[in-house]
DNA sequence: GTAGGGTTAG
């Protein structure tokens, strides 16, 4: 017997033998049972059925089967559907339907049609709720508008539409995506002055931002915190951590937390295996990451096309990696280059180690360049020192740097706007590493108050 | 008693 013949034969059942009432309430449930199994096909049926058994649906029966037509991505049918049920009078749209329908338009990258509607509801007599706002909110900073959802934000407060823990969550973490970090506090601390508390969401934004940022010092206090205001971390605050670990290259950090969750009874899902797997293939560590794959299926898991193809991918960029770092090295820089660009003719993703490789042997050409045109009789002028010596700062070449920004001195040449400001950086973001020590003393004029701080 | 929004892999 098929689902539907059950589900039928179970309304049936319910209705006949066990007595109980059979309404529109019962298909309904049923019919959200079957979207939510990504099955409006069967929900559709269900509809039929309840057609033929007198009853009539109504705006919950819609708007269910609009949602399962948007969660098997079939917001186009979804869309016609709502615009049959507009003509036809017979369903007044509500606010869950417009907000379903704005949500399928977000979806599938209609951010500005879902505006629009948007429009139409502010214009009309169905006013937009803080759901619909999040759902636009959301979707403008995932279309790297941000500036464009702070102001609907703030539009929405001034119509007085209240805001939840679900809008803050998806502001802040649009901010920290681009970095924003001042105003994502700034919200953060708006948030809980309204007296509205972080849910596990939020606290899961938050040590993503952070370990992502490279604080992990900041993102595992967070798991204390959490735990003491009575939130407990979930498999993805651990997830989000041990992907963090991984994205910098600390793959036994990440295989700690993963024991750490293992231990606190949580379950690991096919998220955490992918993201230790990756690790482990980034680092080349093929024996790592089959022995865990071959964990999955003991824990229930089946691993998905994702966790294969981001292996391959994962394998495919460390390999190049290898070869590029090869051939810098031998300074080849063509050759590197070449392999460089056939990363991306492939589809794949130079990662950080990729590109610091690049510019490291781009550097050191630029450096022999920099040699050859003083031996030609060619002077280097500020210009030219400025862009070496910040080259050597990213780098981390302190000596190097120290050493050329002292020459640039004494030919009478200064640091420029962009090469202070990345010092100041440095220094703040660093500390006072005792080899960037050696550049600040070059860099800093003999008399400087700041000097009192350094020494 | 039933319907719509926010988090982690690539």
């Amino acid at each position: 017997m098929g689902h539907h013949a059950f589900a039928l034969s179970l309304i049936h059942k319910l209705h006949f033998f066990i007595g109980i009432q059979v309404d529109i309430y019962t298909f309904n449930i049923a019919i959200n049972c079957y979207c939510r199994l990504n099955r409006v096909d069967f929900g559709l049926s269900l509809l039929g059925s309840l057609f033929k058994r007198g009853f009539t649906p109504d705006a919950f029966t819609f708007n269910t089967l609009l949602n399962g037509l948007i969660l098997v991505d079939k917001t186009p049918a979804a869309v016609d559907l709502f615009k049959k049920l507009m003509r036809m009078r017979e369903i007044e749209p509500d606010v869950v339907m417009y907000g379903t329908i704005v949500n399928g338009l977000c979806r599938t990258g209609n951010t500005i049609r879902a505006v629009i509607l948007l429009r139409i509801m502010e214009e009309g007599s169905c006013k937009p709720d803080t759901i619909v706002y999040t759902t636009i909110i959301d979707s403008l900073c995932k279309d790297r508008m941000v500036d464009d959802a702070m102001k609907l934000f703030s539009k929405m407060n001034e119509q007085g539409i209240h805001r939840d823990v679900v809008i803050y969550t998806s502001l802040i973490h649009g901010l920290c995506n681009f970095g924003r970090w001042k105003e994502a506090t700034e919200m953060l601390k708006e948030m809980l002055n309204s007296g509205i508390a972080p849910n596990v969401h939020m606290y899961n934004v938050l040590v993503d931002a952070l370990i992502k940022e490279g604080m992990a010092k900041e993102a595992e206090e967070f798991f204390d915190v959490m735990t003491q205001r009575g939130v407990d971390p979930d498999v993805v605050t651990y997830n989000t951590l041990m992907d963090g670990y991984c994205l910098h290259g600390h793959i036994d950090e990440a295989m700690r937390v993963f024991n750490n969750m293992v231990d606190k009874g949580l379950h690991p899902n096919v998220f955490s295996y992918t993201i230790l797997i990756n690790g482990y293939c980034k680092k080349m560590k093929i024996d790592e990451a089959m022995h865990l794959l071959r964990e999955m299926p003991r824990r229930g898991l089946k691993p998905d096309t994702k966790t294969f193809s981001a292996m391959l991918q994962d394998l495919d960029v460390a390999i190049h990696n290898v070869l590029i770092n090869a051939f810098c090295k031998d300074k080849k820089l063509d050759t590197a280059k070449a392999l460089f660009y056939n990363l991306s003719s492939k589809g794949l993703h130079p990662d950080v180690k990729t590109y610091t490789m690049m510019i490291q042997g781009l550097l050191d050409e630029a450096k022999e360049l920099f040699v050859k045109m003083e031996q030609n009789g060619c002077l280097p002028n500020d210009v030219t020192y400025n862009i070496v010596i910040q080259g050597f700062l990213g780098q981390q070449k302190y000596h190097e740097a120290s050493i050329l920004l002292k020459e640039m001195i004494g030919m009478g040449f200064s640091a420029n706007a962009s090469t202070s400001s990345l010092i100041v950086d440095l220094i703040t973001t660093k500390g006072l590493d005792p080899t960037l020590r050696e550049v600040i003393k070059k860099f800093m004029p003999k008399d400087s108050h700041g000097m009192h701080d350094i020494e």
